[in-house]
DNA sequence: AATGAATGAGGCTTCATTCAT
DNA sequence: CATGAATGAAGCCTCATTCAT
């Protein structure tokens, strides 16, 4: 019981400073506002999370594990893949990208000044985990005669660009609309 | 036209502040960094700029009028555009977007906190008018028989993504390999 | 006497405080070094100290009772006082001392900062009882002629001072070494 | 001229801090405490000292050299020893110790400190230069028939020993009476 | 009695801005 | 114009104390 009142309390933080990072950069969040936004006093915090690096440091990388889980399944279901298969896990990419918004903006910032923070290194690692998931569906496609021929390498550069762009280049005016857009062109990125 | 005599310092110092707040993001940068990698002293900042705030909305707004130069005087050319034209087109812009890592840095870092910086707004409008360009060239090229069939809208902000997650979602490991990559998958978002 | 049962944890946290006040001073000296170096957890030192003021104020206090206990004893052997016996009453004296190093460096860390502390009044007391000791012993010793002609007020400053300069002045380098040196040394202020 | 004024409020903190450290230590002295003793702003403290840390050590190990040249002028005038000389020479440590209540405090805090303090190595090999100082003195009194059969290594342990303790043991009441006391016992430290 | 999570006051330090030279 | 010393607001972090379990 007593563990399960720290857990939340320890998640309400984390999730303040992921929205907080995410909409103000490191620097301008301050350990107050991250309090305040998670219902908890200043002091609390620092129960929690070492320091404010360390709080940042796990908003980075904890969420990766989802995506690790993510991708460990949907390469599971690659052998019996199919054309309207492919473009359902296409949609799936771009919902998923679109729905994380902050964690994608915290990686973003953190991928705009690689010098600066450490946790570059664990994200430069799952850019070549996603790259090779990736890379994977495209040769398994061109067996199965699903996708044009096409350099898996270069689709997977170009394909995790146009993610990281679509998400975080625009601001939320007319996101569905956005969204579709953005499916069908994902699309062309694999040649269909 | 006295400022022309001390043009040289302005510049320096706005090109010691492009590439801070490019690598550090803006409240991790200093004056004194700034100073000292422009070669100038602590003060000599202020002469220049009144004060933080005033150099980094400079920082982002002035670039955008080369930006602006450049699609003008593309958007003559696309009278007689031809296949091999357009091609060269989208080479110039990966090439472009490649070149200036320091200043999309800086926007995306603007980008990536709309509520923070009112610099938004401004970048909002360049968007809109990049994408306007992109719509034209892609109603042209339809119109030319050099494109196949697309809706110029989704082109406009699929592009747009693309170029901005090609700069920023990589830092710089096998840049020469990967720019040719970026743009064979760019000429596949206009169906090629 | 329900307290009884308690003692020894209350002593446990008593010797940590006194080690970790000497050797720490008492801002630097947290309640949670204590608990640790004690073997209490963090809150159970609030159960046997009201807070960490009365914690340090009992490392002050408390063991002058040892002391005070020793001088009574010594002042009653006083009448049949002989050179050897002076003596070894002063080896008693510099052993005694250099055994109480951690006792000995609260009481420096007070005396030095006695704008600061309030124990500095007790400490002040027992000074006062300490020298009217030596003068005693002093006097005795003139009176048996064992001792040459001194003041027996400037010998009980001097031998003070001298007890206290030599365990504090000095860390544990060649400790056995010193002890002797101070022994004679010691005897010079007494004039022999 | 501009540096002139740099020196002035260098000194003031410096002043101030050799103060307040000897009179709280060091974590209860603030640089709040330390500005407003010394008739600065806050921040001024930081222009002249990169941080809390760094003032202490300077008030710690800058005095030192005072000492030193102290030393060095007694050693020359050793070669015409007399008596007289030789316990004017003892008046004038007594008196100078005397005279340097904050700075000794100061000294002692750190000596009673070893582990927390680097500055302790310094204060160390400090000790041992005036140590050998005094064995000189001992010796060449010893050789110049002035002082009785002792070991100067002994004297050197005991009269550092006794000149600290002198000034640490005890606060400032009747002062000047003291003062004769400590001169009188210290002459018997040299078997006089 | 024992524990340790929660709290927030207080201190060090950074740094933008001002201004005298 | 150029400089950099002076200032103090604001943020991170520590830690004594409280209190519910």
């Amino acid at each position: 019981m007593a563990k399960l009142k720290s857990n939340q309390k320890r998640e309400q933080i984390f999730h303040a400073g992921l929205k907080l990072f995410a909409e103000n950069g490191y620097s301008k969040t301050t350990i107050n506002d991250i309090a305040r936004e998670a219902g908890v006093s200043f002091g609390t915090v620092f129960t929690y999370y070492e320091n404010k690096a360390a709080l940042f440091r796990a908003c980075v990388t904890e969420p990766l594990d989802e995506f690790r889980q993510y991708m460990l399944t949907a390469n599971e279901e690659l052998e019996s893949i199919t054309l309207q298969k492919l473009k359902n896990l296409v949609g799936q990419h771009i919902d998923f990208f679109m729905e994380k918004e902050h964690y994608l903006r915290v990686i973003q910032y953190v991928i705009g000044q690689p010098y600066r923070f450490d946790e570059m290194e664990v994200l430069d690692e799952f850019a070549d985990e996603f790259r090779s998931f990736i890379q994977h569906i495209v040769k398994t496609g061109m067996d199965k005669g699903i996708l044009p021929a096409s350099s898996p390498e270069e689709v997977s550069y170009g394909y995790l660009a146009f993610l990281m762009g679509m998400r975080l280049s625009f601001t939320d005016q007319a996101r569905a609309h956005q969204t579709n857009a953005f499916k069908n062109q994902a699309l062309r990125l694999f040649g269909l």
